[in-house]
RNA sequence: GCGGCUAUAGUUUAAUGGUAAAACCUCUGCCUUCCAAGCAGGUGUCGUCGGUUCGAUUCCGACUAGCCGCUCCA
């Protein structure tokens, strides 16, 4: 039913259905663009609300154990010096000025060769399973290459951030195979930097939020203090973050200023993390599921271990098939205590709770989900355009774009039409159902052109129910209305009170 | 940031060294008894700045933005 549509070719509709119907503008347009940022136009600030009121509704409200939180996006420059991400949050990036490849620093190797115990070279190899394997076999061709005798001393791998100045002119490029291309690395911080206060200098320097999670670190003894929580809980909040990101891509995919939702959820120092990580996990898959992605677009990736960062325990990103490739949704990371024992230890306050049964104190241990909304966003508009190819009444194909949203997150639940306008009856009638809806429900009003063109309208909204009002209505008993549905087309007779039980189903 | 390609109406695309065209969308009016009907109208600083030229949307340069790759991540 659907006609396939190839990736970049997809990727382009939706952007453009995504400008044309006011989901995606790219941001100060009329200046020329501004590259990283984007706004969201009347149906994307709907659709945006609804995916953060969902999330809120089933993360907070709907459960005992955890909080809300708002906390500030300018926090206090120590925040970030005791978080580390003034010292690493920065790709140290190597280029090679021959082949204009990247890399990253921490992921280049390399060792000297050395024969009979004297430096002769030096070999390079990309980080994979085998790194050690590679750089000992360029080695040996090196050795072979230059005809040396000796005895090869074993290669010693050692990544490119390890690298003393005298060294990088002889190291080759993994690309070339011949030295003196590379680049020192760059550190690149990508926080964004500005001044509070009257005076712009050094000590008025504060960041940006590159992620929210500090602000649930930061106020932890606060929440415990003043609202009773016990372990274990979790505190969330939703809020934008900032990224001085190299190369913002993928439409709203990766992006200077972005919105994240997350919770920190606190536990026993004791409790099993591995059991709670896993739950976590689930329940993520699950609540994705719950707003319309398909579980065929769903996967997840687990960080080896030896990739992790060193404070973490385990991180597994559940992943989602965009058109332009499988890229991460949702990290799912354990994060040990070390963010409250890093604030504890910088701030010089403790962040501890009293165990009541052994007396002793400790720091908690935190699962973290964390995931951007506009992310989710994009995955929703993805998972939910179509083009489909329909039959009109003379048989001829024609196309119906549509966007399969859930009922949940839809920018408008039903629109309401009388089937045409110049007879007063049925625009009294449409406009009083219009007017009782709107107190609860996101609705759309629509009396211009013939029926057909405004259900197709929307269609492209992603509005999942139309309801119009016509001669059945007003001439015969039992007031009812055509409701048709989005998704199968097709249309049944429904009245004021059943639609109101409708909407209350599944809009919650 | 580096390399390649690109930039014309809200969208998708034409043409042209002599101030631009179509379709769709949108808006107004008429009409219209269920799947993008019809008729009549309305809406456009060729991304920005500079250069060549009598004259640039067209040729050249820079900038900005977009796409693809390197890289990155919520």
């Amino acid at each position: 039913m659907s006609s396939s549509v190839e990736p970049t070719n997809l990727m382009e509709a939706i952007v453009s259905l995504a400008k044309r119907r006011g989901f995606i503008y790219s941001s100060s347009e009329i200046y020329g663009g501004f590259n990283g940022f984007f706004d969201y136009g009347p149906l994307g600030a709907e659709l945006k609300k609804n995916i953060r009121d969902c999330w809120w509704n089933d993360m907070v409200r709907r459960r005992e154990d955890i909080v809300g939180l708002e906390s500030s996006i300018i926090m206090h420059p120590k925040v970030w010096e005791a978080s580390g991400h003034v010292a690493g949050f920065t790709d140290p990036l190597v280029d090679c000025k021959v082949s204009k490849m990247r890399y990253r620093a921490d992921q280049l190797f390399f060792s000297p060769v050395i024969v009979d115990g004297k430096i002769v070279g030096y070999v390079s190899a990309l980080e994979s399973e085998k790194t050690t394997e590679d750089l000992q076999s360029a080695a040996e061709s090196f050795k072979r290459k230059k005809a040396l005798q000796g005895t090869l001393t074993p290669v010693t791998p050692k990544d490119f951030t390890e690298a003393q100045e005298a060294e990088i002119a002889l190291i080759p490029s993994p690309a070339t195979g011949e030295p003196g291309s590379l680049t020192a690395p760059r550190a690149f911080n990508m926080m964004f930097q500005t001044n509070v206060g009257a005076m712009s200098d050094a000590s008025s320097v504060a960041y940006l939020r590159p992620e929210t999670a500090q602000g649930m670190f930061v106020d932890f003894k606060n929440v415990v203090d003043t609202t009773r929580v016990k372990l274990p809980f979790g505190i969330a909040q939703i809020g934008k973050s900032f990224r001085n990101e190299i190369t913002p891509r993928n439409f709203i995919f990766r992006s200077r200023e972005f919105e994240q939702m997350e919770m920190e959820y606190f536990i026993h120092e004791d409790a099993d993390w591995a059991k709670c990580h896993e739950e976590w996990i689930v329940w993520c898959e699950t609540w994705l599921k719950s707003v319309g992605l398909p579980d065929s677009h769903l996967s997840r990736y687990t960080h080896p271990k030896e990739k992790l960062a060193f404070y973490s325990r385990g991180t597994v990103d559940i992943m989602f098939k965009y058109p332009f490739g499988v890229q991460e949704l949702w990290g799912i990371a354990a994060r040990g205590n070390y963010d409250l024992t890093q604030h504890a230890t910088a701030s010089g306050k403790p962040q501890e709770i009293f165990d009541e049964t052994t007396k002793k104190k400790f720091v908690p241990h935190v699962i973290e989900p964390a995931v951007g909304v506009d992310r989710i966003l994009l995955a929703v508009l993805c998972a939910a355009y179509a083009v489909e190819d329909v039959p009109d009444e003379k048989g001829n194909i024609e196309q119906r774009t549509v966007l399969r949203l859930s009922p949940r997150l839809a920018p408008f639940k039903v629109a309401v039409l009388p089937l045409i306008k110049n007879k007063e009856l049925l625009v009294g009638r449409a406009r009083d159902l219009y007017t009782k809806l709107k107190r609860k429900y996101a609705v759309f009003y629509d009396d211009g052109g013939a029926i057909g063109k405004r259900y197709r309208r929307q269609d492209e909204a992603g509005t999942p129910w139309c309801v119009t009002i016509d001669f059945d209505t007003i001439e015969k008993p039992g007031d009812t209305f055509t409701l048709r549905e989005r998704d199968t087309m097709q249309q049944r007779r429904i009245t004021e009170a059943e639609l109101f039980a409708l909407l209350d189903e599944h809009v919650y």
